[in-house]
DNA sequence: GTTAGCACTCGTTTTATCCGAGTGCTAAAT
DNA sequence: ATTTAGCACTCGGATAAAACGAGTGCTAAC
């Protein structure tokens, strides 16, 4: 459908737009080097391309810039590998290299070298531990009317809610349940505790427990699912740097979005493995209008747990940030599986 | 030094000006109720008034902007106490009515009530916990390499570090030197664990584990001051909307220098006792020269463990500001207090 | 099929002009 | 001795016209 002249045409205004942030006019590609046509040829293509929609003027006499559709046909088949610089490369080794003790700490790290090195703002979700299993389980009563519930998972995680304490519970009673909990669900995955309480504390508890109403319905608060989704940001100001953001207003959107958490969880939560790229509109979100994002999955044990993903112009350096981001995933997923694997 | 017609005439420019972001002429002025003299009269005093370094003009037939200087006079001297407007009193009641569990809840809720009462951006630090005393502390073996230590203060606040373990450090011991940490260092306030780590464990770790030296210097790692400075925002983007960031580099320098934690931290840290103005450039930092930063530290049990704190240009609705400030570092003082009486 | 030549388009930049809010000063009024 | 009215003057901002130039589309020659 297209010939080769023209899709390398396209490359090339697409390459040099992602540069320039300007139209691109048909005197400037015909001095590239890869390019061997006179400008009169370009532009009878640069209109083929305008009327097939991959290209498009801001007024009349302008050069073109790059579609959507562009945009899309060059990250489908247009792409190249990307090699990683030196320092690149150096500072992605690094980012691996430490002693990592804490998943979280990675997570973040990976955001912070995302950020950097692409100078586009990173989000990066979870990691979601409701895989890990419950390793130890602790009620600490403060005063007489709160606890604290520390959940510690076989994956280092530790996660903690104050509870209200219900009064008729007697003072030994709560080291009992206590113990109760930690012969009882030890091994559990998070996301299965609240059914097990039932199914496996429930009876238990009836035995030993006074007022076995309130205690289970205590427990049962002790154990919820925090419904904390995190999500961390890094280089969310690089965006000011991008001339489409030169706009205050269409910065705020922006940034009004992006403290929207559980809109940005919704649109980044892992489900399928894998990457993906959503190109301005593809993005439902009118904020996104203008943005592209790249983000991947990265998984431990195999499932995946947590998100990687970059925010940029539509104008993306798509080779640089798709590699980034692939190899971030798949290095964050090695950190987490071998934080992991000191279980066994 | 100035009459007092001349302070009612500075008074009414800063408050147009507050309202309006734009240089104030006599004439506005003159129109006023509070104001009876002719806009001649006013430019007289005007002239005054800028030679005495009050006022500022744009160019030379301008009108007149306020200084810096006027700015705090303005707070020192012309200052009324504010009254609240009937929802903004119900926000601020609701923020302290419900039943609050974590005081890490508390100070996230200040931090979304002060942006959204202002327009402008809220920082909140804190609360740090040094003051608080262990009530429980437990190590987690993760695997073969590492454990989770797990510190419960009276006061509710969980804090955990993941640490390597020794190879050389026996089955049961980690259960011993739990025990004897619980045992002796039980009451002890957070900032003096690794003094009394010394004064009160080594000797007895000596007696009973075998790796006496390893195992302190673990215990040691467990027990160490968490240096994670605590920074919430509430409302960067209320920023936005402020005439004098439609310059999108000053936005940008003010959000980075936001990132800063470290210089946050320094800059608000809770040292005296009470609210801080600092207008214009008497915040020495660059990027906040045109804004004002108006915090208050808050207390728990009396001693300061936090600040709170608004920054917004120096055009800011101080009067407002101030009594909510103030207000709310006491609400949220009294309801640490309460969540901390709830131990005795 | 490709390219050179050329008229044409249209956003950007520059220059000129006008407008009016606001000042400072002087002289009259209180 | 203040206060005020009157008036010439200043200067930024808005508006219009003109010059500029990067880039196009089309036609005719290669």
């Amino acid at each position: 459908m297209l010939t080769d002249r023209q899709l390398l045409i396209l490359q090339s205004i697409i390459e040099d737009y992602i540069q320039s942030a300007e139209p691109v006019g048909s005197r400037s590609i015909s001095k590239k080097n890869s390019i061997t046509f006179s400008p009169a040829t370009i532009r009878n293509d640069m209109a083929d391309l305008e009327e097939l929609g991959f290209l498009e003027k801001t007024h009349s006499s302008s050069g073109r810039i790059p579609s959507q559709k562009a945009y899309r046909l060059y990250v489908d088949r247009l792409l190249l590998p990307y090699r990683f610089s030196e320092p690149e490369m150096n500072n992605i080794q690094s980012l691996f290299a430490g002693k990592i003790l804490e998943a979280e700490e990675a997570v973040k790290e990976t955001a912070g070298i995302l950020s950097e090195l692409t100078s586009y703002a990173s989000i990066v979700l979870g990691p979601e531990m409701f895989e890990s299993r419950l390793r130890q389980i602790q009620i600490v009563p403060i005063g007489k009317e709160a606890a604290v519930a520390v959940i510690v998972t076989d994956t280092g995680y530790v996660e903690n809610h104050t509870v209200a304490l219900p009064p008729t519970l007697e003072a030994g009673e709560l080291e009992q349940i206590t113990n109760i909990l930690n012969e009882r669900l030890r091994g559990i995955p998070l996301y299965q505790l609240q059914r097990a309480l039932f199914s496996e504390v429930r009876d238990v508890l009836k035995r030993y427990v006074f007022n076995y109403e309130a205690a289970l319905s205590f427990t049962e608060e002790a154990l919820r699912k925090s419904r904390h989704e995190k999500i961390f940001y890094g280089g969310k100001t690089n965006l000011l740097n991008q001339p489409e953001f030169k706009d205050v207003d269409r910065v705020r959107a922006l940034l009004e979005l992006m403290e929207e958490e559980h809109l940005i969880h919704e649109l980044l939560k892992p489900t399928i493995n894998g990457m993906t790229i959503r190109i301005g509109q593809e993005n439902t979100n009118e904020a996104f209008e203008h943005c592209s994002i790249i983000s991947a999955t990265y998984s431990l044990a195999g499932k995946p747990v947590g998100t990687i993903g970059i925010v940029g112009p539509t104008r993306m350096e798509y080779q640089k940030v798709i590699s980034l981001v692939n190899h971030l995933s798949y290095g964050l997923s090695n950190v987490l599986d071998d934080l992991y694997r000191r279980d066994s």
